[in-house]
DNA sequence: GTGGTCTAGACCACC
DNA sequence: GTGGTCTAGACCACT
């Protein structure tokens, strides 16, 4: 279900960070259904519990999900929610920064070729 | 050469930097070209020559252009530079944006026609 | 018994159910004891009946009172209590933050001038 | 200049945490001071390096400080008009629940002994 | 030297 | 079983 690379200058922890985030923004979680224990995730993706107990308290930090002890984590109610606002903060972000690039001067070929290139390579390393 | 409107709600010496960019970055003065003198420029656009005044001022404030007393304004040697520096900033945050929002699981699709649409809004306004 | 301001900005169905409550808390009435109607209370406080219905609903709501269809509305056994329990649970948040406030590194001298101006307030306007 | 309970059921860190707020609140530290580094700060307290860098990572999050990579920690510039702000936010639901615990019918009796009861507690095992 | 991350292994409290 | 914390020790990148 995830996958890790471990030899990745970016953090492994934040690797499932990421990954987890977006299987719940796509539903892959029911509302508050229990994610994977600490130690039988850690053991099947072959890293330190730590590593994990890492990205699931940064998980918790932005609450996507809430930690009970002795019995388990569980995927907060408003998570997709969370994260479906997020995204459209992030598409705001983008739509500004198009109109000023525009504005700036910058011609509708270039800013196409500009966007094409990125979905290339965005869309080609993304193979989760 | 620059579009003044009088009724929109961004200010006028606003729009005045904005355009006198634009005209910069494609090329539209050469290197240590003179700028049009406050006066002649005001008296052109039919505004106050202190909007003028303000409108220079903050290009002189970015370094896009020097002021010799006595002689003049000239656009500065590296003004060029500095706009294609900053758009091409802009078009990295973009790229950074595009890449978080396909990381978080939008489809290819989706952000597809984000984009379109923000081009429609972009262009279609854009009569500069 | 009660003292009902038409001019505040606190609605009035609201004041009636604090008060009621505070003279439920104060054992004004006794466990079971029969409250007045809605018919003579509205006429003796000169309010709508609406209003009042309103102000017993929702004391019913809060477990407070029962009503009985054609015999009246009855102060609920456990009314007291409940009403304790909560001013208990109140006093706990308020150490709490007392607490908090002390560890934040607020001195005692601080402490004591914020807790006397806050009574002087509440004391002062508290005349029912 | 802090001391840990390592008995306390209280996690290291989180001490660690409080105290540092503390004597950054009463302005131990100037604005952009360094703190001590991870490393001689856990020597002195006799932790482990992990536990202070945990602690120094809960601080970053807070916006109390910023780590620089290669150079150090540094006391963000706002920390302390953070604090103050924090203070004050607790101070003002302190008096709201006073408030309600008035209207709630405890007398001012009552009232007192709650907080001179805390302010035993609170002020006796503050000694740090 | 600094911070940042990861691993291995231990202990506790809760259910 | 679960999560939470702490320790010890290692490695990396940056300055």
């Amino acid at each position: 279900m995830l996958e890790i690379d471990k030899f990745s200058r970016v953090p492994i922890y934040e690797q499932i960070v990421a990954q987890m985030e977006r299987h719940i923004r796509l539903g892959a979680f029911l509302q508050e259904e229990a994610l994977p224990s600490v130690r039988t995730l850690a053991l099947s993706l072959g890293v330190n519990p730590n590593t994990l107990q890492k990205a699931y308290a940064e998980l918790e930090r932005r609450g996507l999900c809430i930690s009970v002890p002795g019995s388990g984590r569980f995927v907060s109610r408003n998570a997709q929610d969370l994260l479906l606002l997020r995204s459209r903060e992030k598409a705001d972000e983008l739509l500004c920064l198009m109109r000023e690039l525009i504005e700036a001067g910058m011609q509708q070929q270039e800013l196409k070729a500009l966007i094409d290139e990125a979905e290339k390579q965005a869309f080609g390393k993304d193979k989760i």
